[in-house]
DNA sequence: TCTGGGGTCCTAGGACCC
DNA sequence: TCTGGGGTCCTAGGACCC
């Protein structure tokens, strides 16, 4: 028996920061609820449907979220929190089916064609989903079912909030040209304005210019791309099991600081964050690479590729600071400052460990350990010590 | 209303090798 | 004597996604 047309399914989690928030609070149900940066720079990261109904939405500044809701609730993200809540979200996923790609932490793509044995069609699978994560978890999800991968996507946009829709085999070109080019993924602003100047307004015009015109302005990647997209044409089939590919940390700072010393100190905090999540991840990687963005919002990265990959803090420290000589501060204010590594490796995979390394390796580990028995701040650089004051937060 | 933090992928130019 | 084309790696910047 062959499987169901529409094999895929989209699941998002709706307003997931928010909702998991509700599930320790329940005084923040029927409330409007912002998650987001509390700091003079914050934005919103996750916003309940109350207050998405007064214009708040997420990436918008919190600055301007509070003058357009000012009686919302407003909390810090808990990352360490909703990372605990989506390994339970995923492991219901794969009681369903193995075939899970997850996308970020609250949203994935199902493969259900083989499910047509325990289910009379998609629509009775995607309502026993969305139950069971209702049930077991306490979290309202919106699915979406088609044929085509990206346009299960739409699908669960569609269905928001807390809502199924399936998009019919053969359906496809009907539910995606009246949508605004903007929908498609891939299609940003910067896309969206080029589109724009050729008249292009809708999916249903992208499908009507020819590739080649789009190549021109485009490229040839996104070209083929968008000129699938448009006509309901996505290849792609579930793929699990994607290793990451870098880690960063960076932070933007309430207030730009300035001078080298105030910026090195920073910089050697973020090394710090950054050499405990490859630690606890278990990758090495060959590549670092430096973020700085000035007062007005230049940015500029700096990168270097090593032979011998950086494991722990202090090769971290010694090649981001290399990385920071190399720019011209020249006394201007830096606004963010970040440091990640790429080329990533397995730290478990052999590796040629010099002489002269094998103490600071050693001594790297113990750190990791005494934090993981007694919090990160256990644990603190000599050169971040000499001011009192809060510490950086751990993760 | 000045624009987070974590990522992925693409492009373009230059170095280097054959 | 001068010039080539392909392939790969590295760096920097930028678009995009959640």
């Amino acid at each position: 028996m062959a499987g169901f047309a529409e094999r895929f399914l989209h699941v998002d989690m709706d307003a997931f920061f928010v909702e998991v928030e509700r599930q320790r609070n329940p005084a923040l149900v029927g409330v409007p609820v912002i998650v987001g940066g509390l700091g003079a720079r914050g934005v919103v990261a996750s916003a309940s449907y109350e207050a998405r109904s007064r214009g708040v939405h997420s990436a918008m500044p919190m600055v301007e979220a509070r003058r357009l809701c000012p009686q919302g609730r407003y909390l810090p993200p808990d990352h360490g929190r909703y990372e605990e809540v989506s390994v339970q979200v995923f492991e219901l996923l794969r009681t369903f089916t193995p075939l899970v790609e997850g996308l970020s932490v609250d949203e994935a793509f199902l493969d259900i064609a083989g499910l047509r044995l325990h289910y009379p069609d998609p629509a009775a699978a995607g309502d026993e989903l969305r139950r069971l994560i209702r049930t077991r978890l306490g979290l309202p999800a919106s699915v979406g079912i088609a044929a085509v991968k990206f346009i299960s996507k739409l699908a669960s946009d569609a269905a928001k909030p807390d809502g199924l829709v399936v998009v019919p085999a053969g359906g496809e070109v009907d539910f995606l040209h009246p949508m605004p080019v903007q929908r498609l993924w891939g299609v940003g602003e910067a896309t969206r304005a080029t589109l724009e100047a050729l008249g292009v307004a809708t999916v249903g015009d992208l499908a009507a210019v020819p590739e080649e015109m789009l190549s021109s302005r485009l490229g040839p990647s996104l070209a083929q791309h968008l000129h699938r997209l448009a006509r309901g044409i996505d290849p792609r089939g579930v793929d699990g099991g994607d290793a990451a590919k870098s880690i960063s940390a960076e932070e933007t700072f309430d207030v730009d600081i300035t001078g080298e010393a105030e910026v090195d100190r920073a910089l050697l905090r973020l090394c710090d964050r950054l050499a405990g999540r490859m630690y606890r991840s278990g990758y090495v990687g060959h590549t670092v690479s430096l973020k700085i963005r000035f007062g007005n919002f230049e940015t500029l990265t700096r990168s270097e590729t090593l032979v011998d990959p950086v494991e722990h803090a202090p090769a971290l420290r010694e090649e981001a600071q290399k990385l920071l000589g190399r720019v011209e501060l020249a006394g201007r204010g830096v606004r963010l400052l970040g440091v990640g590594v790429a080329g990533l490796v397995d730290a478990a995979a052999p590796r040629q460990l010099s002489l002269e390394s094998r103490p600071q390796e050693v001594a790297a580990g113990v750190v990791e350990e005494v934090r993981k028995r007694f919090g990160h701040n256990a644990v603190i650089p000599a050169s971040l010590m000499r001011r009192s004051g809060r510490q950086d937060r751990g993760e």
